[in-house]
DNA sequence: GCCAACGTTGGC
DNA sequence: GCCAACGTTGGC
């Protein structure tokens, strides 16, 4: 099983969103990235976990977890004149673009700051807290994962 | 709102 | 294939 992190805005797609849809799932449309669009397509596993980060936002941060619940299969909305990320070059015969399901699983107990993962010595290698990295989404390792729940519970103590 | 970083586009 | 211009991301 692998781990990911997957940013949105929370004014347009929050945790909140996802946790009010149908059984708390969606799909994770919109990606117009060939990095991110490659790790749907060789990577992506049904049953692997993501943590929900918001980005562009007062608090930038982690806020929960969800389960990827689908392979990749064509993003639909590229196809559609009317959607903000239409993509005239995405053929429905030959997609460009995919996406992927995902399945909202909890809140973290505290939003997990990104100023709070970049002090921290043990996740110094994530991605995220890498400079110039701009993907919306990228994996986490096992350690880097454990680490950030050990990091929520240990926000929550002495509150 | 600013701006650094980086991906994409398109002329040549 | 180079590279300048432009657009986007996203922290601050």
């Amino acid at each position: 099983m692998a781990y990911w992190l997957m940013k949105s805005e929370p004014d347009v797609y929050g945790i909140d969103h996802l946790a009010a849809e149908p059984g708390g799932r969606d799909h994770w449309d919109g990606i117009r990235n060939y990095q991110v669009r490659n790790m749907f397509r060789d990577q992506f596993k049904v049953g692997d976990q993501a943590f929900f980060y918001h980005s562009n936002t007062k608090v930038p941060g982690i806020v929960g977890v969800m389960e990827i619940v689908s392979e990749a299969y064509p993003d639909h909305t590229a196809f559609d004149p009317n959607e903000k990320y239409y993509d005239p070059k995405s053929d429905p015969d030959k997609p460009r673009w995919l996406m992927v399901d995902v399945q909202y699983r909890r809140h973290t107990r505290r939003v997990i700051p990104l100023a709070e993962l970049k002090a921290d010595p043990a996740l110094s290698q994530m991605k995220l807290v890498q400079r110039g990295n701009r993907l919306s989404v990228m994996p986490v390792s096992e350690a880097e994962w454990q680490h950030i729940l050990d990091l929520e519970k240990q926000g929550e103590t002495g509150e």
